[in-house]
DNA sequence: GTACTGGGCCAC
DNA sequence: AAACGTGGCCCAGTAC
């Protein structure tokens, strides 16, 4: 059964539509926008999949009411997959002109789009989401992986739900925590426009020390200048550059460049900004990202800093379990290219140590940089120099990264295990492989095709290991926000998401569920079934392990090892 | 004032 | 070890 919602006529009201199993019309209203809540809690009893033009618009009301859902189908994303997949090519959906379903959705929209006043943030109505709707199901229907794209879809908007769930949770952060930790390493909150004490006496040391008592290290080109005047022969000034400069002034610039990173990117003014009533909440955008991972706005969710991890407390009563997948990528890769051989270096053990251990190299920094070398499209250094080998040992997963890196220097589009597809190689891309193949083609033209040639190989290299990868932890975020709503059920005030465990943060491979302390064994043992079913769901009964490292901590500080 | 770019650094 | 994938976001500098 299906429960669409759209625009209705009277903009203060919403059309529901309720369709059977077979799409077959059972019965179309209209009912108050703020009546809404009360009508889905009724509704969904029945179990029905929510189908919606974008969560981000209808979700986060119903979520402020206290109303959750248990599926949906976020058409705006899932028009996104069907549009580009390789599966459905012949699809009408795929071969129709471009229309606000291609727009960006709520909340992901780019500012150039403020002009596009027929773009995605027009709400679209009854007619147009139905017959969407059709024209997906339709696609996949048709689809000679319907049971790998409809799979896709299904995870792609259990996403969205959850990303609208968990800024609506929010991350506990406590900001006289990390206040304190401020204070200690840059001294107090000084007056707006000041730089704090300990910023401002590591600066005067790097000036004593560079004999230039007027130097803006914020301004690379200027610190660059001041370096040379005092006989630093640097390139740039990045600090792994710096690090192997011997001078007095080093020591104290790179711990300068620490603290003003500190204060710049989460300091007081972040804190003021991005945290209230002892929450952070980011703004989650699933699909963001080419590859299908989650990309976020505001705060900098993608980058929360190790040393400010400490402010991320559980709430009294309540703990974190932390579960990160290990080795993700290349247990990904070993499964979708059939790799049995580095699919059982990995059973029972960090895959990295596996490797050693079945006499591919010696040591697990050479199988570590060498995957990652092989997954990114690395040629240099370590990872370059362990390549042959591990082709020798995996023949099939290093065979599935190579043709992937050749199909996208030739343009080709390469897919995930379940079927995203990347993008076709912009114009001008194509113009500049052109160019090299015409007459008076020159050196430099050669140079610069090849170049752009090899770039988007490993772009497409790494987009199938990213994308699946993205893939399987969607279906482990599927998988385990529906155990943690069932582990809750039946605790005192269990009416509500946060009163029952929930998660709070998602990062590629790594996920933070807030829980009551007394389910706290619950929880870790669900996240690692719901890894066990995404690995099945994925890969089916391919023998791959899909191990993770799960703590119990109250503090996201101590969840690393 | 706003828009944009390059340098730099954080995360996975 | 340092050039090799995906992002967000800060600052300085420049153009308008």
């Amino acid at each position: 059964m299906f429960a669409v919602l759209s625009r209705a006529g009277d903009p203060d009201a919403a059309a529901l539509t309720v369709l059977d199993a077979s799409g077959a019309l059972v019965r179309s209203e209209e009912h108050p926008r703020r009546a809404l809540p009360a009508v889905v809690t009724a509704l969904e009893a029945d179990r029905p999949r929510w189908v919606w033009d974008d969560t981000a618009r209808w979700y986060p009301p119903l979520l402020a009411a206290g109303v959750r859902v248990e599926r949906c189908v976020d058409l705006r994303l899932c028009h996104a997959i069907l549009r580009n997949s390789v599966f459905t090519t012949e699809s009408s959906l795929a071969t129709a002109p471009r229309s606000t379903w291609d727009a960006p959705g709520v909340g992901a929209a780019d500012p150039g789009a403020l002009f596009d006043l027929g773009g995605g943030d027009a709400e679209p109505d009854r007619d147009e989401v139905l017959a969407e709707f059709a024209a997906q199901q339709a696609a996949v229907d048709g689809s000679p992986e319907p049971g790998r794209i409809a799979l896709l879809l299904a995870a792609e908007s259990v996403g969205a739900l959850l990303a609208a769930e968990m800024t609506h949770a929010g991350l506990p952060w406590r900001a006289d925590v990390h206040d304190r930790l401020l204070s200690d390493l840059l001294g107090p909150r000084p007056a707006p426009g000041l730089r704090p004490a300990r910023l401002e006496s590591t600066l005067d040391e790097v000036r004593r020390a560079l004999d230039d008592d007027t130097v803006n290290p914020d301004s690379p080109a200027a610190l660059l200048a001041a370096l040379r005047r005092a006989g630093i022969e640097a390139r740039s000034t990045r600090s792994w550059e710096l690090e192997r400069v011997e001078h007095p002034a080093i020591e104290p610039l790179l711990r300068y460049k620490k603290l003003a990173r500190l204060l710049a990117a989460n300091g007081w003014h972040w804190l003021d900004t991005w945290v209230s009533g002892g929450r952070f909440r980011p703004v989650f955008v699933p699909g963001g990202v080419v590859t299908g991972r989650w990309a976020s706005n505001g705060g900098g969710a993608l980058q929360l800093p190790q040393h400010v991890r400490g402010a991320v407390l559980a709430d009294e009563g309540w703990t974190f379990v932390v579960a990160d997948a290990a080795q993700l990528e290349p247990r990904v890769l070993a499964a979708m290219a059939g790799d049995t051989a580095m699919a059982k270096a990995g059973q029972g053990t960090d895959l990295y140590e596996g490797m050693v251990r079945s006499g591919a190299v010696e040591r697990r920094e050479q199988a570590k940089y060498g995957m990652l070398g092989a997954m990114y499209g690395g040629t240099s250094g370590e990872s370059g120099r362990m390549l042959p080998r591990l082709a020798r040992a995996y023949p099939r997963a290093i065979g599935l990264v190579e043709e992937a890196a050749r199909a996208g220097e030739r343009g080709e589009r390469v897919s995930t295990r379940l079927g995203r597809s990347s993008p076709k190689p912009g114009s001008e891309w194509q113009r500049v492989q052109a160019s090299a193949y015409g007459d008076e083609a020159s050196e430099l033209d050669e140079r610069r095709a090849r170049g752009d040639s090899r770039a988007w190989g490993r772009f497409t290299r790494n987009f199938v290991v990213q994308g699946t990868a993205a893939e399987w932890a969607l279906c482990w975020l599927g998988s385990l926000r529906r155990r943690l709503w069932q582990l809750g059920a039946g605790q005192p005030g269990d009416g509500q998401l946060t009163d029952r465990p929930h998660l709070v943060f998602f990062l590629h491979d790594e996920v933070i569920v807030h829980t009551p302390e007394h389910l706290a064994a619950e929880v870790a043992q669900a996240v690692q079934a719901a890894a066990d079913e995404a690995g099945r769901l994925l890969f089916g009964s391919f023998p791959i392990e899909f191990r993770l490292s799960v703590a119990t901590v109250r503090s996201y500080a101590d969840a690393k090892d």
